[in-house]
DNA sequence: GCTTTGACTGCGG
DNA sequence: ACCGCAGCCAAAG
């Protein structure tokens, strides 16, 4: 209640990451506005950049306004790799389709 | 407590 | 559809 470390931002953005289910997709956006602060989609993709080595929050299943992985470099390969494991096929565009993919709150949360 | 930093987004051209 | 720019705001120094 009183407790301000469960009711920061960033420990809302960990909690609604960690509920992507396998194989679907949200945007940096939307998991701003599921933590209640709908336009600190960049603090989204800085937190999840900050993320201590150990972690095991599906920080790949975050990806841009367009369905695209934000990163680069070897980075980019990395995330692409996961999500092609987990099913999801990037289109010729170099897009993931948000319509198919993309994981709703209420869709099992 | 002010300044800098971005894994972003929306809008206009 | 693509590109560039300005606004945004929590965290870290």
């Amino acid at each position: 209640m009183s407790d301000p470390s469960q009711d920061t931002f960033s420990q809302r953005v960990y909690h609604i990451v960690a509920a992507i289910p396998y194989g679907r997709l949200t945007t940096y956006g939307e998991v701003a506005r599921l933590a209640g602060a709908p336009r600190a989609a960049r603090q989204v993709g800085g937190l999840l950049s900050h993320l201590p080595e150990g972690s095991k929050l599906p920080w790949h299943r975050v990806v841009n306004r367009h369905g695209a992985i934000s990163l680069s470099g070897e980075d980019f390969y990395r995330q692409l790799s996961v999500l092609q494991g987990e099913g999801l096929l990037l289109q010729d565009s170099g897009r993931f389709d948000l319509a198919r993919y993309r994981w709703r709150p209420e869709d099992g949360g």
